[in-house]
This record gives structure tokens, sequence and C-alpha cells, in this order.
DNA sequence: TAACTATTCAATTAATCAATTGAATAGTTT
DNA sequence: AAACTATTCAATTGATTAATTGAATAGTTA
């Protein structure tokens, strides 16, 4: 193989290597909701501070993540949508064809994953129709950073709490971090239970970003 | 994070650990062409026997290849067309974000890349206007395991002697293994230096036939 | 059955990766 | 300027990966 070619499969291959611990997916994820900081990230997975940072040197080393400073502060975000399509794919692979994950989700999911989730063109056409109640029932930083259109803020602590709020009348959807956020399916539950037509979207916020479709800062009042 | 969580993380990072090695993205890229001994892949490569052994156990424990038995042959497939997708994220990400990768290409397709290059779906349409003759240059094993239907097929090593056996009135489109491969800039640019009308598709064979297009085993006589 | 072809496995060595600990760096606050 | 907050870096240790070499395994052929 030529020099020229064997050195774009080494830098491929870099990346792969970056993406090869399950830290720095974990990391990976907490950073497709919302920017954060190295304290932060070091809270959220549970790494020592110094290896947090080693993790994400490693990830800005090979263009995953990007750093912006904020006073005393290092804040990371996604370098872009393709790193949700290539963790996308990563995620699709392992569902296809590992069988360890095909019983790690029917453990983790018993049950919630028939609850007739939608797919996010569903959404699309059902919002245009303006027959639906879109709810993100992610932390409020994460909302607060991006969301869909309209969508109401109901972050899991509040869920018991605030369910009682939405208008019975229409159909509800709710999405959270993405496939393996079971926040979501808590909710569903919760609103199918009091006789509320509700549905779980397929994709998380950062699934819906990447490919494409409309998304705001805005907040809902 | 939980611990399913967690080991769903771990099991995405053993499939990223698998694309890790440049080597196992070279095997793949082979691979993606055409099913392939373990002895064939050790001379495309110039791995040894035993390392290429043992970097197709390593793909193959991880779901991304597959393995049937030919007489005393093992002849190695991709687990889907998934991978393929998988490996088109990670080739897009890296040149989306890595430089260096910029760099190779500019240095490794020297003015080539402006060869007019289609994209599937143009092609799509003008095979159905009938205006268009596909010309598949990748060896002809991988030709007779799968192409685009109506394609004809030119060797590299033939591509000199057979370009004039083309009809010069209608629009050429050449593809190949993929977009790290140069045999179709070779031929686009041939066929431009006699002034036929000629293009190359962006994509390779394994990235179309990822895609759903349409593909076909049948000789083109 | 022996010889051959094709492939995998085990042991070894060298290189690389991951986490910890303590030191160093940089911006902010008092 | 000193103290504090936030973060990175270097050295060390242990674990893992990659390639080689030789042995072992499995199917086919003569």
């Amino acid at each position: 193989m030529s020099s020229v070619k064997k050195q774009l499969f080494e830098q491929l291959a870099n990346i792969a290597q970056a993406i090869s611990s399950p830290q720095r997916l974990e990391l990976l994820d907490y950073l497709a909701q919302a920017e954060r900081s190295v304290e932060e990230l070091s809270q959220l997975t549970g790494l020592s501070l110094a290896n947090t940072s080693r993790h994400l040197q490693v990830l800005k080393q090979n263009a995953l993540v990007e750093v912006r400073k904020d006073g005393n502060k290092r804040l990371y975000l996604l370098a872009g949508n393709d790193v949700v399509n290539l963790i996308t794919s990563l995620r699709k692979t392992a569902e296809t064809h590992l069988a360890q994950v095909e019983f790690l989700l029917d453990s983790y999911l018993t049950q919630k994953d028939k609850l007739d989730p939608i797919s996010a063109d569903q959404l699309m056409e059902m919002s245009q129709n303006g027959e639906v109640i879109v709810v993100d029932v992610r932390p409020e930083k994460e909302y607060r950073q991006g969301h869909i259109p309209h969508a109401i803020n109901i972050p899991p602590e509040d869920l018991d709490r605030r369910l009682n709020e939405l208008d019975n009348s229409k159909t509800i959807v709710a999405y959270c971090r993405g496939p393996y956020c079971l926040f979501s399916y808590d909710a569903v539950e919760a609103l199918q239970k009091k006789g509320v037509t509700a549905h779980r979207l397929v994709d998380g916020f950062p699934e819906w970003k990447a490919a494409g479709r409309p998304t705001t800062e805005k907040s809902q009042s």
C-alpha cells in the first residue's frame, strides 16, 4: 500500500484509538448534550481530575473536542456533529452484531422498548400538524444549550411533580440524551399509566441535531 | 453511570479498539470489495500470515467480519454494510477535523480532485436517463463479487488498452474501491485527455452498496 | 496413510496505554 | 502579592497490544 494511503489509515486509526476507551465514550456522550468544564465532567464520570484531563487531551489531539476558556475554567465541547454521527455508527454496529450488546439492552430496557417509539421523521410531521407536545427530559443545563423547538423541559428530578401539568388531550412525545438514556422511558411510562397518549423519540437530542433538524436555544416561556 | 450503561460503552469501545489499527483498517478496506482468504490478504497487505490471521481474529471477535470455509481455505467477508458506514463515518470525521489528513489528501490527490466528481444521486438519475456509461475500474475479482448494474469492468492493468473501446458519444462515469483509490482518477484523467466527457463517482462501490442502492453480480456480457 | 496446503495458537519480546501521585501552570479573588 | 480555584503535565507502575517465531490444527490431495 502506498505510503500516503498508509498514513491516511494511520490517521483514521488514531481517531478510532481515541474512542476505544469507555471513559472517553462517556465523556463524549456528556459533551454531546452540553459544553462542560473538566471539574463537572470529573464529577459526572467519577474519574479523577487528572485522569479526566488526560482523556480530554486525547480527544482534543484527535480533533473530537474543542475547548474554550471562561475565566479560569476550560469548557469542552464537541468538535462537530460528525462526531455524533461517528458514535451513532459505532453504536449501530455494536447493536447489530454483538450478542452481548443485545443482551445488555434487553436487561437494561426490560419491557421498556415496547413503548411505541416514534422516529424523528414522524415527529417532524406531527409537529407541523400541531398535534403534539414535545417534552425534553434532560437536565436543564443541557436543555438550555439546545433543544427541539417548542419542547418543554421537565428535568428527571421533576418528572413526578410536573407531568400533571401537561395537556392530556394531546399526544406527548418525550426525548432524552440518546438511546441508552432512561429518562424518556420513565416519563412515557408514567404518562401512559395516567391514560395519556405518550411516546418516546427513538433518537436523543444530539442525533436529532446532527441530522440537520431544527433546534433552538430559546426558552419555552 | 449505571453498571449496564458502563458495559454498553465497553462494548462500543471494543469495536473502536478493533478498528484502531491501520493494518485492520486496510484489511477491512480490502474485504469491503470482496471476500478473501487469509493468504490473499497477507499478500495484499504485506503482513505475515500469522499476523494477518491474528488481526482477522480481532475483527471476527468484534463482529466486524465473518468467515466461511471453502475447502481448506477460510474466506473472510464483512459482517454487514453497517461496517462500511462505520468506516465512512470515521473517514469523514478525520477529513473534517484533522489537518494532517487534509495535507495528505492534497499531496495524494494533487490536481486530481478537480475532476468534477459526481454524487451517487446524480449517477442514479443519469443512469435512469440512459445517458451514461458506468465503468468499474476495480480488479475483476472485486467486480465479479458485486458491481453497479450495467457497469463495464476495466481493471487497472487494462486501462490504457481498453479505454479506447468506450462509446465516446456518451458521458462516462468511473468508480473505484473508495475515496482513497486512485484508479478512477487515472481513468477519468486519461479519458478527458482524449476529449471524452468523463467523471469520477465520489463514493466507492462499498459506500454505494451500503446506501442501499442497486447492485448486481451479473456479468456485463 | 503420508504429504501438502492453509490457517491458528502459544510463548516471547518490545511498545503502548491507563491510572495515580505529586508538581507545575494559569486565571481570579482577596 | 498571597491565596485560591481550575487545570495540565511528568514520572512511575501495571496492564494491554503488536509482531515474530515455531508449533499445532484442519482439510485436501496423491
